[in-house]
DNA sequence: CTAAATGCAAACCATTTGCAACGGA
DNA sequence: TCCGTTGCAAATGGTTTGCATTTAG
């Protein structure tokens, strides 16, 4: 995490950029979140400690964070963009718990390969892809079968 | 097409809601439409045609075509939904074109399967899911290379 | 000292809602 | 006639931008 600090650094400085207070923050921050922040998340959760950057530094230094590779963002389906640690990190699809909004990260080697074939056979060269897959976890399931019963 | 009409009717009747020349004409854009078509588009497309339905219109038609299983929305990266046509079609996946924009709808078994078998070891119980794999079709890397070289 | 950063308010953009006029059944 | 529909205008919600003020280098 420290080495975070220092690659961010490195690409303020690089690209004329300054380092600033608000931005090391919503860097700590943005890792000691776990998984997929939103960034009213980053907001709520940086308000906690010492300075409060405002919306709009967290949504400029989220920019910065994805373009020295540290984070990427999603859409998920509920209109927000989620922030996700990013830095050579395998690639990695999700199952979305519809229940509490869980996110459990997987990869699978078989479903990459096959969605090679895939678009080859259409005659696309692949850029990306997401696959997210919804469905209720082992504890809403539980939570759903006591609220019916009861 | 005739019996979507007749299906839509059906689900106007029974929820105690009315057969309009605007809710008519946007079911016949809808069908007209190839692929995936956004509420902009149909507003487009039905301003053409005789009558004019504004754009809250268009919104909430879509939602009753949602409503009675005739068309499905999904939210694409660019911020915009896309309608599609959902009527007893089968599930797929989509193969898109960061270029042109074009989108192919592909089915594969064995990624289904494999996806099954990931959601079934986290102990989740699927509901949905949605795989959009993006790259360049062969007319767009076509198109770069002519522009690179010439 | 000077260009960049901050953060408020206002702008954006897709979508939704309040409400008065309109139109099926 | 009567309740649902329409569509304008205004609201919404996530995100971005303009601009005057502050700050890092």
């Amino acid at each position: 995490m420290a080495e975070m600090n220092e690659i961010f650094h490195r690409h303020l400085k690089s690209t004329g950029n300054k380092i600033t207070s608000q931005r090391n923050l919503i860097l700590k921050v943005f890792l000691g979140a776990e998984g997929h922040v939103s960034a009213e998340e980053i907001y709520q959760r940086a308000k906690v400690e010492d300075q409060t950057p405002g919306f709009t530094t967290v949504y400029r230094t989220l920019k910065l964070l994805v373009e020295c590779g540290i984070a990427r963002g999603e859409k998920f389906n509920d209109g927000h963009t989620r922030y996700e640690y990013d830095y050579q990190q395998q690639h990695h699809d999700h199952l979305i718990c519809i229940g509490c909004g869980l996110v459990v990260e997987f990869y699978n080697e078989f479903i990459e390969r096959e969605q090679d074939r895939v678009t080859r056979e259409f005659g696309v060269e692949t850029t990306h892809h997401t696959l997210k897959i919804f469905g209720n976890c082992r504890t809403c399931r539980e939570i759903d079968r006591k609220a019916t019963v009861g």
